[in-house]
DNA sequence: CGAACTTATGAATTGTTATTCATATGATAA
DNA sequence: TTATCATATGAATAACAATTCATAAGTTCG
Protein backbone atom coordinates (compact mmCIF):
# COMPACT_ATOMS: atom_id res chain seq x y z
CA UNK A 1 0.00 0.00 0.00
CA UNK A 2 1.30 3.30 -1.19
CA UNK A 3 -1.62 5.69 -1.27
CA UNK A 4 -1.58 9.11 -0.37
CA UNK A 5 -2.77 9.70 2.82
CA UNK A 6 -5.79 12.83 2.57
CA UNK A 7 -3.79 15.21 4.88
CA UNK A 8 -0.32 14.80 2.49
CA UNK A 9 -2.53 15.69 -0.50
CA UNK A 10 -3.77 18.82 1.04
CA UNK A 11 -0.36 19.67 2.24
CA UNK A 12 0.89 19.26 -1.42
CA UNK A 13 -2.31 21.18 -2.61
CA UNK A 14 -1.02 24.07 -0.31
CA UNK A 15 2.51 24.12 -1.25
CA UNK A 16 1.66 24.32 -4.95
CA UNK A 17 -0.90 27.40 -4.11
CA UNK A 18 2.08 29.03 -2.04
CA UNK A 19 4.27 28.31 -5.29
CA UNK A 20 1.96 30.02 -7.33
CA UNK A 21 1.97 32.65 -4.98
CA UNK A 22 5.18 33.58 -4.50
CA UNK A 23 6.22 33.07 -7.92
CA UNK A 24 7.82 36.40 -9.35
CA UNK A 25 6.62 37.82 -12.47
CA UNK A 26 7.71 36.42 -16.09
CA UNK A 27 10.24 39.46 -16.48
CA UNK A 28 11.95 39.08 -13.60
CA UNK A 29 12.15 35.59 -13.48
CA UNK A 30 13.53 36.34 -17.32
CA UNK A 31 16.25 38.96 -16.15
CA UNK A 32 17.47 36.65 -12.91
CA UNK A 33 17.57 34.09 -15.79
CA UNK A 34 19.62 35.88 -18.06
CA UNK A 35 21.73 36.69 -15.22
CA UNK A 36 23.29 32.98 -14.69
CA UNK A 37 23.20 32.90 -18.58
CA UNK A 38 25.97 35.11 -18.48
CA UNK A 39 27.69 33.73 -16.15
CA UNK A 40 27.58 30.00 -17.64
CA UNK A 41 29.76 29.74 -20.12
CA UNK A 42 33.16 28.53 -19.09
CA UNK A 43 34.79 31.26 -21.60
CA UNK A 44 32.98 33.66 -19.13
CA UNK A 45 33.32 32.69 -15.97
CA UNK A 46 36.80 31.80 -16.92
CA UNK A 47 36.97 35.76 -17.45
CA UNK A 48 34.95 36.28 -13.84
CA UNK A 49 37.30 34.10 -11.80
CA UNK A 50 40.28 36.26 -13.43
CA UNK A 51 38.59 39.62 -12.33
CA UNK A 52 38.02 38.20 -9.02
CA UNK A 53 41.70 38.88 -8.74
CA UNK A 54 41.30 42.67 -9.66
CA UNK A 55 40.58 44.96 -12.20
CA UNK A 56 42.14 43.91 -15.48
CA UNK A 57 42.01 45.45 -19.15
CA UNK A 58 41.24 43.58 -22.42
CA UNK A 59 44.48 42.85 -23.11
CA UNK A 60 45.57 41.51 -20.10
CA UNK A 61 42.49 39.21 -19.10
CA UNK A 62 42.82 37.91 -22.99
CA UNK A 63 46.17 36.46 -21.66
CA UNK A 64 44.75 35.28 -18.04
CA UNK A 65 42.14 33.54 -20.10
CA UNK A 66 43.83 32.87 -23.53
CA UNK A 67 41.88 33.22 -26.51
CA UNK A 68 41.47 36.35 -28.90
CA UNK A 69 40.60 40.08 -28.13
CA UNK A 70 37.60 40.01 -30.31
CA UNK A 71 36.27 36.83 -28.65
CA UNK A 72 37.09 38.49 -25.08
CA UNK A 73 35.94 41.61 -26.07
CA UNK A 74 32.03 40.22 -27.36
CA UNK A 75 32.24 37.88 -23.52
CA UNK A 76 32.81 40.85 -21.65
CA UNK A 77 30.08 42.65 -23.65
CA UNK A 78 27.42 40.42 -22.51
CA UNK A 79 28.67 40.05 -19.14
CA UNK A 80 28.37 43.92 -19.01
CA UNK A 81 24.84 43.69 -20.23
CA UNK A 82 23.98 41.96 -17.27
CA UNK A 83 25.46 43.97 -14.70
CA UNK A 84 28.02 41.23 -13.82
CA UNK A 85 31.12 43.35 -14.49
CA UNK A 86 31.49 47.18 -15.08
CA UNK A 87 33.94 48.79 -16.86
CA UNK A 88 35.97 52.50 -16.73
CA UNK A 89 38.27 53.62 -19.30
CA UNK A 90 42.05 54.54 -18.43
CA UNK A 91 43.77 56.08 -21.31
CA UNK A 92 43.66 53.66 -24.39
CA UNK A 93 42.66 50.96 -22.23
CA UNK A 94 39.67 49.81 -20.46
CA UNK A 95 39.63 48.43 -16.97
CA UNK A 96 37.17 45.73 -16.19
CA UNK A 97 36.08 45.05 -12.82
CA UNK A 98 33.68 42.83 -11.03
CA UNK A 99 30.25 44.67 -10.35
CA UNK A 100 30.17 44.14 -6.66
CA UNK A 101 29.88 41.86 -4.15
CA UNK A 102 26.95 39.70 -4.75
CA UNK A 103 28.51 38.02 -7.76
CA UNK A 104 31.78 37.00 -6.21
CA UNK A 105 29.49 35.88 -3.19
CA UNK A 106 27.57 33.88 -6.15
CA UNK A 107 30.68 32.40 -7.46
CA UNK A 108 32.17 31.76 -4.02
CA UNK A 109 28.83 29.69 -2.84
CA UNK A 110 29.24 27.88 -6.30
CA UNK A 111 33.00 26.97 -5.60
CA UNK A 112 31.68 25.32 -2.29
CA UNK A 113 28.54 23.59 -3.46
CA UNK A 114 30.63 22.17 -6.55
CA UNK A 115 32.90 20.78 -3.41
CA UNK A 116 30.39 18.99 -1.47
CA UNK A 117 30.03 16.04 -3.53
CA UNK A 118 33.64 14.89 -4.66
CA UNK B 1 49.11 62.44 -21.20
CA UNK B 2 47.80 59.56 -20.73
CA UNK B 3 50.88 56.70 -20.65
CA UNK B 4 51.22 53.82 -18.03
CA UNK B 5 53.28 54.52 -15.17
CA UNK B 6 56.32 51.50 -14.70
CA UNK B 7 54.23 50.87 -11.40
CA UNK B 8 50.53 50.28 -13.06
CA UNK B 9 52.45 48.33 -15.48
CA UNK B 10 54.25 45.80 -13.00
CA UNK B 11 51.19 45.60 -11.02
CA UNK B 12 48.48 44.37 -13.72
CA UNK B 13 51.45 42.25 -14.70
CA UNK B 14 51.28 40.62 -11.42
CA UNK B 15 47.50 40.49 -11.38
CA UNK B 16 47.41 38.26 -14.83
CA UNK B 17 50.17 35.92 -12.96
CA UNK B 18 47.74 36.07 -10.03
CA UNK B 19 45.12 34.70 -11.99
CA UNK B 20 46.88 32.59 -13.73
CA UNK B 21 48.11 30.85 -10.73
CA UNK B 22 44.43 30.92 -9.26
CA UNK B 23 42.88 29.45 -12.19
CA UNK B 24 40.75 26.58 -11.30
CA UNK B 25 41.73 23.62 -13.82
CA UNK B 26 39.41 23.50 -16.88
CA UNK B 27 37.38 20.71 -15.64
CA UNK B 28 36.61 22.24 -12.51
CA UNK B 29 35.34 25.05 -14.44
CA UNK B 30 33.44 23.12 -17.08
CA UNK B 31 31.47 22.02 -13.98
CA UNK B 32 30.98 25.13 -12.35
CA UNK B 33 29.59 26.55 -15.70
CA UNK B 34 27.02 23.87 -16.19
CA UNK B 35 25.82 24.50 -12.83
CA UNK B 36 25.24 27.69 -13.57
CA UNK B 37 23.55 27.21 -17.17
CA UNK B 38 21.41 24.21 -15.64
CA UNK B 39 19.62 27.22 -13.33
CA UNK B 40 19.87 29.48 -16.42
CA UNK B 41 16.37 29.31 -18.54
CA UNK B 42 13.95 30.78 -17.53
CA UNK B 43 11.56 27.52 -17.33
CA UNK B 44 13.76 25.51 -15.12
CA UNK B 45 14.64 28.77 -12.88
CA UNK B 46 10.79 28.89 -12.37
CA UNK B 47 10.91 25.15 -11.17
CA UNK B 48 13.73 26.22 -8.46
CA UNK B 49 11.75 28.99 -7.45
CA UNK B 50 8.54 26.75 -6.85
CA UNK B 51 10.88 23.91 -5.24
CA UNK B 52 11.99 26.67 -2.75
CA UNK B 53 8.48 26.53 -1.02
CA UNK B 54 8.86 22.78 -0.57
CA UNK B 55 9.18 19.30 -1.76
CA UNK B 56 7.06 18.53 -5.26
CA UNK B 57 6.22 15.70 -7.03
CA UNK B 58 6.24 15.95 -10.49
CA UNK B 59 2.79 16.81 -11.51
CA UNK B 60 2.34 19.62 -9.22
CA UNK B 61 5.34 20.81 -10.46
CA UNK B 62 3.83 20.65 -13.68
CA UNK B 63 0.74 23.05 -12.33
CA UNK B 64 2.80 25.15 -10.44
CA UNK B 65 5.19 26.70 -13.60
CA UNK B 66 2.72 25.74 -15.97
CA UNK B 67 3.90 23.86 -19.39
CA UNK B 68 3.58 20.15 -20.26
CA UNK B 69 4.82 16.91 -17.97
CA UNK B 70 7.26 15.93 -20.57
CA UNK B 71 9.47 19.55 -20.84
CA UNK B 72 9.28 19.20 -16.58
CA UNK B 73 10.85 16.22 -16.61
CA UNK B 74 13.45 16.82 -18.91
CA UNK B 75 13.98 20.04 -16.96
CA UNK B 76 14.10 18.45 -13.94
CA UNK B 77 16.85 15.68 -15.42
CA UNK B 78 19.19 18.45 -16.04
CA UNK B 79 18.73 20.34 -13.06
CA UNK B 80 19.26 16.58 -11.14
CA UNK B 81 22.14 16.08 -13.03
CA UNK B 82 23.86 19.03 -12.31
CA UNK B 83 23.02 18.51 -8.43
CA UNK B 84 21.44 21.39 -8.42
CA UNK B 85 18.23 19.02 -7.39
CA UNK B 86 17.49 15.64 -6.18
CA UNK B 87 14.64 13.45 -5.88
CA UNK B 88 12.69 10.18 -3.90
CA UNK B 89 10.62 8.09 -4.94
CA UNK B 90 7.39 7.91 -3.41
CA UNK B 91 4.86 5.52 -4.17
CA UNK B 92 3.89 6.27 -7.75
CA UNK B 93 4.88 9.77 -7.49
CA UNK B 94 8.48 11.22 -7.40
CA UNK B 95 9.42 14.19 -5.33
CA UNK B 96 11.85 16.50 -6.02
CA UNK B 97 13.19 19.19 -4.13
CA UNK B 98 16.08 21.61 -3.91
CA UNK B 99 19.20 19.51 -3.22
CA UNK B 100 20.79 21.63 -0.24
CA UNK B 101 21.13 25.45 1.08
CA UNK B 102 24.02 26.62 -1.82
CA UNK B 103 21.54 26.76 -4.08
CA UNK B 104 19.16 28.41 -2.27
CA UNK B 105 21.82 31.46 -1.25
CA UNK B 106 22.74 31.53 -4.89
CA UNK B 107 19.17 32.15 -5.86
CA UNK B 108 18.45 34.67 -3.17
CA UNK B 109 21.67 36.50 -3.53
CA UNK B 110 20.86 36.80 -7.13
CA UNK B 111 17.37 38.10 -6.49
CA UNK B 112 19.11 40.88 -4.13
CA UNK B 113 21.34 41.97 -6.77
CA UNK B 114 18.63 42.21 -9.24
CA UNK B 115 17.27 44.90 -6.70
CA UNK B 116 20.06 46.44 -7.00
CA UNK B 117 19.99 48.47 -10.27
CA UNK B 118 15.86 49.46 -10.78
C1' DC C 1 -1.45 -10.82 -14.40
C1' DG C 2 -3.51 -6.61 -16.49
C1' DA C 3 -5.26 -1.87 -16.00
C1' DA C 4 -4.46 2.69 -14.52
C1' DC C 5 -1.45 6.14 -13.22
C1' DT C 6 2.97 8.78 -12.86
C1' DT C 7 7.34 9.75 -14.56
C1' DA C 8 11.22 9.23 -17.90
C1' DT C 9 13.31 9.00 -22.39
C1' DG C 10 14.56 9.07 -27.55
C1' DA C 11 14.38 11.31 -31.75
C1' DA C 12 13.29 15.24 -34.49
C1' DT C 13 12.70 19.90 -35.10
C1' DT C 14 13.34 24.55 -34.04
C1' DG C 15 15.48 28.16 -31.91
C1' DT C 16 19.75 30.17 -29.56
C1' DT C 17 24.33 31.31 -28.80
C1' DA C 18 29.45 31.22 -29.34
C1' DT C 19 33.19 32.11 -32.13
C1' DT C 20 35.66 33.89 -35.95
C1' DC C 21 37.20 37.23 -39.28
C1' DA C 22 37.30 41.64 -40.99
C1' DT C 23 36.86 46.11 -39.90
C1' DA C 24 35.25 50.22 -37.36
C1' DT C 25 35.73 53.26 -33.42
C1' DG C 26 38.14 55.65 -29.84
C1' DA C 27 42.41 57.42 -27.73
C1' DT C 28 47.10 59.10 -27.66
C1' DA C 29 51.42 60.83 -29.24
C1' DA C 30 54.43 62.70 -32.65
C1' DT D 1 46.55 65.24 -38.94
C1' DT D 2 48.37 60.81 -39.33
C1' DA D 3 50.20 56.68 -37.32
C1' DT D 4 49.67 53.48 -33.80
C1' DC D 5 47.67 51.08 -30.20
C1' DA D 6 43.47 49.21 -27.67
C1' DT D 7 38.88 47.89 -27.83
C1' DA D 8 34.31 47.12 -29.94
C1' DT D 9 31.12 45.51 -33.37
C1' DG D 10 28.60 43.29 -37.49
C1' DA D 11 27.79 39.40 -40.12
C1' DA D 12 28.31 34.56 -40.98
C1' DT D 13 28.98 30.10 -39.72
C1' DA D 14 29.01 26.38 -36.73
C1' DA D 15 27.95 24.18 -32.30
C1' DC D 16 24.50 23.54 -28.87
C1' DA D 17 20.20 23.31 -26.34
C1' DA D 18 14.98 23.53 -25.62
C1' DT D 19 10.66 21.75 -26.69
C1' DT D 20 7.43 18.56 -28.58
C1' DC D 21 5.42 14.14 -29.60
C1' DA D 22 5.13 9.42 -29.07
C1' DT D 23 6.06 5.92 -26.22
C1' DA D 24 8.60 3.25 -22.68
C1' DA D 25 9.32 2.13 -17.88
C1' DG D 26 8.22 1.80 -12.98
C1' DT D 27 4.57 1.41 -9.39
C1' DT D 28 0.23 0.20 -7.29
C1' DC D 29 -4.26 -1.83 -7.15
C1' DG D 30 -7.80 -5.20 -8.22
Amino acid sequence: MQQDSEEERCEHEERVALALKNMPDSDKIDELAARFKAISEPSRLKILLALSCGELCVEHLTQAVGGNQSAVSHQLKTLKDNKIVKSRRHGKQVMYSVSDGHVLTMINVAKEHLNCDE
